[in-house]
DNA sequence: TCAAAAGTGTTTGACGTACACCCATGG
DNA sequence: CCATGGGTGTACGTCAAACACTTTTGA
C-alpha cells in the first residue's frame, strides 16, 4: 500500500466536502513539438500507470473556471484555450475495482468509489511555454506523442480518441492558433495540420488556403538556423479589420 | 402558496435521495408542424410561467438513459433521437430567488436551492406522434412556435437559442430524418430546412441536392388533397446498400 | 381557364485538388 | 556544388448558386 502524504489526505477531504460528487472534469492537453502532436499525461505515485489530468468542480464554481483551474495547475499557464467536447456519462465507464487496485488508492467506504460523470475538455497550448507539474496523487507529468500512448487508467484512451476526433472537426471550421508559438512558419503550420488530421497535405494548396484566409501576417524576420532556405515567419492576425 | 399534491412531494423526496445533486438535464424537444419549427414547453402549476422539460439523473443511471427517460415522459414516445449539445455550467445562470418566487416552490432550506449544472439535450421528434404530457410540477404541456416563445423560467430562452444553433450546424452535416413523418414530400422537407436555417432555399437546387444524397426513396403514392399539383411522397432510405 | 404549387436542367463562378520547377541556404 | 527544404502558379474537376418555364390540379 502506497503512503499518501498529509497534503494528499487533506486534498481528498477538501474535495469530498467542497466539490460536486458524481461529477468530474478530464482534460486532454494538446501540445505540438518536433512535428508531433502530444498530450500531457500523469504517472500515479508508486506505479507505472498513466492517466489524463483531471479534477472536480467546486460547489459554487463555474464549470469552465474549474477546467481552467485544473489545467492551469498541470501546465503553469495562465489562460488556456479550452473547449468542452463531450460528456462521458455512461453508468459503467470502466472496471472500477481493477482500476483502484492498479493505483492502490485507499478508497474503501469512501465516496470516491462513486460512479462519475466526466466532462471532457481539451486544451490547446503552446508546448514551449508549459511546465508539466504533477499533482498530489502523481509523481510524474510529461508529454506523450499521440502514437505512443500506453494503456491508460480509467477510460482515458477512449477520451483521447474522442477529443482528437473533435479537434479534427474543429480544424475544418477555423484555424488553430493556440498550439504554435507567437511566430511560426507556414511549413510548421502545415505539419501541425497534418499531424492533427493524420494525413499529408499538399504544400502549395496549403499555402494558398492559409494566405486566402487573410488571418496570417508575414513578419519581417525569417527563421534562421535551418540547414536550408530560411522560411518566413508569420503570426496570426485574426481580426484584420479590428 | 400553491398546494403541491402528495405525489409531487414524494417526487421531490425521491429525487433528492436517488438523483445526483447539482446536476440536471434540460431538454429542447423540436417538432415540425404546419411549416413551423416548434418546441414543447411546460406551464407550471398555478402560474403563467413556462419552461423546458427537465429532470435529474439517478445515481447509477447513464446520462443518455436519463435524458431518454425524461423526454419520453413528456412525449409518450419510446425511442427519441437525442443529441447532447452543450453543458450549461455557469456558477450563476439566472436569478434564483426571482425564479422561485415566480413558481411558488416551497424550497426554503431544501437543497433545491443548490446551483445546478445542466446538460442540454435536444430531441427531434415526429410532431404527429407526440402526446404532450405535463409532469408533477406543471399543468400544461404544449407546442410553441419558435418565433412566439415567451420569456421562460430559468435561462431556458438562452438554452433554446444554443440548441437551435447546434441543430443548424448539424443540418449542414447530415440529413435530418426525425422531424418528419415516415412519408413526406420534397417541398415539406424543404420547408423544414428553411425553418431550421431561418432563410429560404432554392427549390431546384434543394431538389438536386437531396436526390444526389441518395438517401431518399420515392414512393408510388402522391400526397392527395392539396389544392394544386399532387406532390410525390418520399421516405428516408439511409442505407441504400444495406 | 386561372391561380398556385410541383417538378425539372443548364450555366456560371468559386473552391479544392493535382501537379513541377526554381530558389536559398548550410554543409 | 549539392542536398534539402522553401516558395510559388496553372489547369482541371467538382460542387454550390443563380436562374425560367412547363405541368398539374382544384376552384
Amino acid at each position: 500500500m502506497i503512503e499518501y502524504n498529509p497534503a494528499a489526505a487533506r486534498y481528498y477531504q477538501e474535495v469530498s466536502e467542497q466539490c460536486i460528487h458524481y461529477l468530474s472534469i478530464d482534460g486532454v492537453i494538446f501540445g505540438f513539438h518536433q512535428n508531433q502532436l502530444k498530450v500531457l499525461l500523469l504517472r500515479w505515485k508508486g506505479t507505472e500507470e498513466w492517466s489524463l489530468p483531471g479534477g472536480f468542480i467546486r460547489k459554487a464554481e463555474s464549470v469552465d473556471v474549474a477546467a481552467q483551474r485544473i489545467m492551469q495547475e498541470r501546465t503553469g499557464l495562465n489562460e488556456l484555450y479550452l473547449h468542452q467536447f463531450h460528456v462521458f456519462g455512461e453508468a459503467v465507464r470502466y472496471n472500477q475495482e481493477e482500476t483502484w487496485r492498479k493505483i492502490n488508492l485507499p478508497i474503501q467506504g469512501v465516496n470516491w468509489s462513486e460512479r462519475t460523470i466526466s466532462l471532457g475538455y481539451y486544451a490547446l497550448v503552446d508546448h514551449s511555454k508549459v511546465v508539466p507539474t504533477p499533482d498530489f496523487l502523481t509523481e510524474e507529468c510529461r508529454w506523450w506523442s499521440l502514437d505512443q500512448i500506453p494503456a491508460l487508467l480509467f477510460d482515458h484512451n477512449y477520451i483521447i480518441n474522442v477529443a482528437l476526433a473533435s479537434l479534427r472537426k474543429q480544424l475544418n471550421d477555423q484555424p488553430i492558433n493556440h498550439l504554435l508559438p507567437e511566430a511560426f512558419t507556414i511549413p510548421e503550420l502545415q505539419r501541425l495540420h497534418e499531424t492533427i488530421l493524420g494525413y499529408p497535405l499538399d504544400a502549395r494548396n496549403f499555402y494558398k488556403k492559409t494566405m486566402a484566409s487573410g488571418s496570417l501576417e508575414r513578419l519581417s524576420e525569417r527563421r534562421a538556423g535551418t540547414p536550408h532556405k530560411a522560411p518566413y515567419l508569420y503570426r496570426f492576425n485574426l481580426r484584420p479589420f479590428a
